[in-house]
Formats: C-alpha cells, sequence, structure tokens
DNA sequence: TTGTAAGCGTTATCAC
DNA sequence: GTGATAACGCTTACAA
C-alpha cells in the first residue's frame, strides 16, 4: 500500500540504510545523494512507518496520558498543555480517561505499556494506585504524577501548593468573620484531598479555632457529591457560616442544593472552592475560589517527562510546586459590590 | 527487559506461534498447553508488544482524534464521548489539538498515518481542511468528520442540525419581539458557521423579516472576537435589539464586553448562542442557547469510525444529524423570574 | 560516504 | 493441535 524505505531507496539508485539516514537528518550524506533521495520520497509520497521505526528502536515516540476525566474543566487544560508540550518535543500522545476507577486505571496502565509508550504521566485516583505505578517505577518506565501525588510512591511530581493554598483559604474566610466553617473534603486516599484539609486545619489553628470533626464532611467530589452533601449540612444542627469545598464540580453541586433550598449565598452561607470554574467567572464573577495554573500544569508535567526520557533529568526524583492564587470574590460576604456586575444570587 | 513470546515459549515448552494463538484467543489449541502456557505467561509477567503486532497485522488498535481545542467546554465532553467508546471497542485515542491552525492539523494528520492509526475522527478547522483531509479519502482512510463538514469531501460524518437549530433560535427571538437580531457568525468556510447563517436567515424569512446583511458580524470565534465585535455592534447606528452568537465563546466575549459597556441583558440587547456553556447553567441559569449533546457526538463518532474499520460499514457514506435543544431562559427577554435564582446581570 | 547483514517481536502461511 | 519459516518496515552495528 504505502510506499516503504526499499522503494525509495530503489527509486533512488541507493540502499535503504541511505534513505533511513535521510530521513532521520542524520549526517553522512553526500548532498547529492541526499536531493536524489529526497525527490525520491517526494514522488513516491513516502511516509516512515513508525510502528516500524519503533520496533527497532524502542522508541515509540508516544506518551500516554491518564486523568480521571478530560471534561472537567480543571483537568481540560491540563490536557491541553500536555499534549501541546509533547508535541513541541516530538511526541505524540495517548489519551486515557480512567473515570477514577482504579480497575481502569490500571488496565490503562498495562495497555499504555504494550504499546510501548516512551514515557507516563498520571493524575492517579488516588493513593491506591500505587501498586500498579509502583511496578512502572521498579522497571525504570519515565512517569510523572499530575496534581496529585501518591503516598509512599518516589518519582516526579508536579501538583499545586495544595495545603498552603487551603489555608489561605481558610484565614480569608476567617478574617471575613467565619468561625464555623465546613469543609467538604476529599478522601483521605487522595493526596489532594489531603493536603487541603490539612491546610484547612492549619489555618483554623492560625486563628485559634478549635478543629471540629463533626465539620468535615465527605462525599464523591462530583456534583452529585456536593450536592447531597449540602443538603446533609443544611440540615446539621449547629450549621456552619461558610462551606470550604475541595473543589469545582463539588462547589457546583453545593451551589446547586443552597439555591434550590433557598439559602442565600453569602448572606444566609458562604461559600468558596479550589478550581476556578472555567469561563464562569466572566459570566457570574461569583465564587471565591483557589484558581490552579491547569494549563502550566500539564505543560510544565509534560516538559518534565521529556526530560526524564531524554536522560536529561538525571537519577533524582523532582517535585514541582505550583502556586495557587486566592482570587476573593462575593461568595464569602466582603467584596460583594466591587466586581462589573452583582448578581444577587439570593432567593 | 520486558519478555517476549519466546520466552514464554521456552517455559512453556511449545512454539512462539502457539503463544500467539493462546494471547489472541485463537481457537485450536488444546486446553492443557493453553493452561501452561497461561501459566508461563503469569510467571514472566508477559505481555504483548503491540507494536511488533501492528507490524506485522497492520493494525496499530489506534485511533487519530483531532480537534481544535480540547478545553473548549463543547469539545471537551466530545473528546470524552470518543475516547470511551474506542476504548470500549478495543482501541486506543491519539488526541490532537489543532488550534484551528490548517498547517498544524495537516501535520497532524501525516503524522498520524505515520504511527499507522487505523482510522481518523476529525473536527476540521474547515473548509480548507479539504485537500490533507480528501487525499485521506482517496486512499481509503477510514474517517468521521465530527462537529463539522467539509464542504465537496464526501464521507461519514456526525454533526448537529445546525441549520434547523439556528431557524429555531431565530424564531424564539422573533416570537418575543426582536426584529432587529444581529448574527456573530462563524466563517462560511466552517460548515457549523455556513448552516447556522442559513437557519438564521430562514429564521428572518419565515418571520417576514428582511436579512439586513449590515447585521451579520464576522470574527473570529473566541472569546476575544465575541468581545470586540460586541463593541463594534453597541457602536453601530441603528443598534440591533438581539444578538445571535455563533458559539459559546463567542458569546461569552460578548457577555463580558455588554457588561462592562454597562449594557444591561436582555434589557438594552438580548443574548442567545449555540452550545450550552459547561456548568455555567448550574451557578447562572441565564443564557438561552441551543444545546448541543456532545458527549454523545463523540460516542457516536467513534462508533461509526469503528464499523467502518472493522467493515461492518459498507460503502455508503453516512451522515448522522443530532438534533440541537433550544433552552429558553431569562437572556432573551422572557422567562425572565422562572429559573431559580434570577440574577440581575445589570449595571 | 555508502552498503550489508541481522534482527526488533509478532503473526500469516503452510506444513506436519 | 502444533510448529518452522518467512515476512512486516525499519534501524543498529559493522564493513567496505
Amino acid at each position: 500500500m504505502s510506499a516503504t524505505v526499499r522503494d525509495v531507496a530503489k527509486r533512488a539508485g541507493v540502499s535503504a540504510m541511505t534513505v533511513s539516514r535521510v530521513v532521520n537528518k542524520q549526517p553522512g550524506v553526500s548532498p547529492k545523494t541526499r536531493e536524489r533521495i529526497e525527490r525520491a520520497i517526494a514522488d513516491l509520497d513516502f511516509a516512515p512507518n513508525r510502528i516500524a521505526s519503533g520496533l527497532t528502536s524502542a522508541k515509540s515516540q508516544t506518551l500516554g496520558l491518564i486523568v480521571p476525566d478530560v471534561a472537567n474543566p480543571f483537568f481540560a487544560p491540563i490536557v491541553r498543555g500536555a499534549e501541546g508540550a509533547a508535541r513541541r518535543g516530538g511526541y505524540r500522545v495517548l489519551l486515557c480517561n480512567s473515570e477514577s476507577d482504579l480497575r481502569l486505571e490500571q488496565n490503562y496502565v498495562s495497555d499504555l505499556l504494550s504499546h510501548r509508550v516512551e514515557g507516563l504521566l498520571v493524575a492517579p485516583a488516588g493513593d491506591r494506585s500505587r501498586p500498579h505505578l509502583a511496578k512502572l517505577v521498579e522497571r525504570g518506565v519515565p512517569i510523572v504524577l499530575v496534581d496529585r501525588r501518591v503516598a509512599g510512591l518516589d518519582c516526579d511530581s508536579i501538583t499545586l501548593d495544595n495545603q498552603n493554598s487551603a489555608r489561605e483559604l481558610t484565614s480569608h474566610l476567617v478574617r471575613v468573620g467565619h468561625r464555623r466553617i465546613a469543609l467538604v473534603a476529599d478522601a483521605d486516599d487522595v493526596s489532594t484531598g489531603r493536603d487541603r484539609t490539612s491546610g484547612y486545619r492549619s489555618g483554623l489553628e492560625e486563628a485559634g479555632i478549635e478543629f471540629d470533626e463533626d465539620l468535615v464532611f465527605r462525599t464523591s467530589t462530583d456534583q452529585s457529591g456536593g450536592y447531597r452533601v449540602a443538603q446533609q449540612i443544611l440540615r446539621s444542627s449547629q450549621k456552619p457560616t461558610a462551606i470550604f469545598a475541595v473543589n469545582n464540580m463539588t462547589a457546583l453541586g453545593i451551589f446547586q442544593a443552597l439555591r434550590e433550598a433557598g439559602v442565600a449565598i453569602p448572606d444566609d452561607i458562604a461559600l468558596a472552592c479550589f478550581d476556578d470554574v472555567l469561563h464562569l467567572a466572566v459570566i457570574a464573577p461569583f465564587l471565591t475560589v483557589i484558581a490552579q495554573p491547569a494549563d502550566l500544569m500539564g505543560a510544565t508535567a509534560a516538559q518534565l517527562l521529556l526530560e526524564r526520557i531524554s536522560g536529561v533529568a538525571g537519577r533524582q526524583h523532582r517535585q514541582v510546586v505550583l502556586q495557587g492564587e486566592l482570587i476573593v470574590r462575593e461568595s464569602c460576604g466582603v467584596n460583594r459590590f466591587t466586581a462589573g456586575a452583582p448578581p444577587s444570587h439570593t432567593k
């Protein structure tokens, strides 16, 4: 079907080897032969079979990227950033949606290995991803964790300074007058969840507020989880005056439940969260958030991985930490009328 | 490094061929040998090298997926849907972000071919994608266009019924009292742009409103394009009473510009668009839109492609058309107080 | 500067 | 039911 190096070689009156050299821009080919070969390549519309070269050179020029959900407005820019950086480095990206499912994630990992990716970018489901990821590390497969670390797994990673950002957000809530601050937390199995919970505690501690286990709510960190937990919070005997949601989707669910219950934000209860919900800020600059540079996180992750693949990286594991940005809007009870259009999100 | 079929064969005391048969679940292996081989596979932690099998079988089990931007809240669910359906069909997905750049898209196409993808899912930059896509069609490479068709290119596609939906949205605007309706259109080079413009004209025509070229504004269909065009609209001598934005990002830009200019929606001007801006509806159920089933579109596209690859599809090209859904909210001047929380998006 | 030979890990084919 | 052999298209290693 498609032309091969040998076809090109025949047409140019040279050996396959010389064609290979030209295709891979290797030195040691006379300008004349090079030109002849280039013409033959053009004539035959030859495109090298990367599968075949991958077989001999053991280099597939491909990375694997595993995220829980590409359509999540936090992960989507990560994917974009990673793909862009990979492309600029001459790599292709196999995209995998783990749906936060451990089994699925594990299958993806072995599948990607079967496809001989040269390295993996993984936003792991949680600490229980360790067994299958540890195997990779042992085998020396280049890997970079994105957004989340895995307890007990030593490898490159890029994350947000979750603990510090959570502390900052908590301090902000305290500063504007809240003392009973509910935390809608992620499982402790997930490093971001752990770190944010820990930051929340630090924030309270600094303010001299005692940590109250009853104010910590755990749920599936998606919209429906947030929705359910908000209803639970509203039923609790000692209602908090503020809610700190661990991420974007959870916050959306909480918001929805509060609105349906006729609870005014921030008058009846304040709401803050991690992740700036994409594009939302344009129409309703409302939620006070910790914004994460997701695009940068993805791009940097890919760069780290490429460096490790190329061997530039050195033995030591690198843990890049990015800073979150506290963006104060209206949902916590200050700044209510400074935004362009103050929508009154009340009943 | 990793074990090969031959390693497994040696350990099980059989030939490589028999191992291959077991791995690929082919019949014609006695239960006893099969069991022996399976144990050897487990012992050696053998995983078949898909690169190598791809070389012999010419089947890479991989699809290419090209979209303008994964992080766009319309394309992200398409990607998710496509990847999921591909995985369930036993395929991997190479993700490519064309950034609506023709050159980049073209490079991706040849690169994907070099990687021997078995088929392509493409949301093309526009009609000018035809040359490089036509080559694929000629060569018999399975391909499915997603979201956009390409003029003069015969192949499978899945799109929205853009014309009809645009007509419906226009009719709605007319119904609630608008007669001077600006269209912020996409280039005619893009099928969705063409079809939506055409539907807009039909809608006007049905209402007996004469089409006015001066009410059609062209721009880059992203947020900044929308932003600029809105400023232009506000400066125009005969201001429209409503704006129909061709897509989500454009609408966001328009919204931003209107707000900054202190123009009230819908009191001073109405706004409607294609694409439900993801998650936005939860916090601010405000924009009247044509919602598209993006996830379904992606999944169906992948299914179509897999059917074509497997040969189930038949010679004829299939053009699947999905229906859009008009969701009436507040931004066009009716329904203003029926939503849960009516934010007054006014100055 | 160029070419030869061998083999990457798998599978198609045909023989036993 | 099982195996030997020869590819697949390319590149590494070495030779000329």
